[in-house]
DNA sequence: ACCTGAACACCGTTCAAGT
DNA sequence: ACCTGAACACCGTTCAAGT
């Protein structure tokens, strides 16, 4: 559904100079850098930039979607190596420490699950059954409180995260803090 | 300190409708609105609107100071009227609510925070000073775990503001398990 | 079908001229 | 001392012309 048809040749090769020079701008300058720089970086034309990516979300997406994918699939791995609870504290930790790493890049990742663009869509299920899954678990062994959606995972997380990426030295700390408040209280 | 010198007539006049018409465009547009927008409404030019306020931030300070100032103190009389528990969350909760009235409010707040311009210097310490005492409160009751800093109450409010701006009906739960994540663990 | 880059619109910021 | 508003810089977005 998100697998691009085919591209004619230069369309292609457009593509990837532009989402591979936008991988390298944004951790340069953050996911806010002027789209004009990487367009002129990428030695392409504004208008062919806006033509793979009409907002600059798209752009994002196209940058990040793997890690998000990795991030995803961590899931079911640390599952697989962990107790219940364990996974989840080391999937809720690398979800925060994913968010802290780029000054922005949180809030625009948010932003752009939230207007849910068709280039997300699979990101978002995917992080989604992933948060699911690790809940379910930790719900399952008893060891988190049943009123807990999968979606609250992500939005503490993103919490944390954002409200720590100017003092990365707080986000454990915090998580330590959120990941209690999830237990079953007594 | 912050105590603004005196003006002459006209500044005063020009600062005064500066940050009343900031005060409705912020509503109207967020605090994201185009300066310009500013200035052209409260009939200044765009260079008074910048005598009187360099960086953006000092505008937004002008407009919210008032309201974290009653924030603040919102902490004493909550303290006055309800036991340190009670006090601690209804204080939590009216923080969240704050952050979250305005689209994109919590996130420019913070930024102007951390960036501590003079203007926000006050408030700071301030706010700081009125999370420290709820803080105090419910730690000498026995109800808060004592490695919580008065630091981490504004960084939780505020994160779990952000991640839940864009649905605010999720406010309150995550609010809950944050606040049940201070509570000494077992 | 796709690309280019000039053109336009918008907005932050500065500064010379005015009172 | 303060104000004005034109001017400049910057950046997102579109589109006519080219291949």
């Amino acid at each position: 559904m998100t697998t691009p048809r085919p591209m004619r040749a230069d369309a292609r090769r457009n593509y990837e100079r532009i989402v591979a020079t936008a991988r390298e701008v944004f951790v340069e300058q953050g996911p806010e850098a002027p789209l004009d720089d990487i367009a002129r970086r990428a030695e392409v034309g504004a208008g062919t930039l806006y033509r793979h990516f009409p907002a600059r979300e798209d752009l994002v997406a196209a940058v990040y979607s793997a890690a998000i994918q990795h991030n995803s699939n961590l899931a079911y791995q640390l599952l697989d190596e962990h107790d219940p609870w364990d996974a989840l504290v080391l999937w809720m930790r690398e979800q925060v420490h994913f968010g802290v790493q780029k000054r922005g890049l949180a809030a625009t990742l948010k932003a752009a699950m939230d207007k849910d663009s068709a280039t997300f869509a699979q990101c978002k299920s995917t992080l989604n059954e992933a948060a699911a899954a690790v809940l379910k678990a930790a719900q399952d062994a008893g060891v988190v409180r049943d009123d807990v959606k999968p979606r609250d995972l992500l939005l503490l997380g993103h919490g944390v995260a954002v409200a720590t990426e100017a003092t990365p030295e707080d986000s454990e700390r915090l998580l330590t803090i959120t990941l209690d408040g999830l237990k079953p209280q007594r």
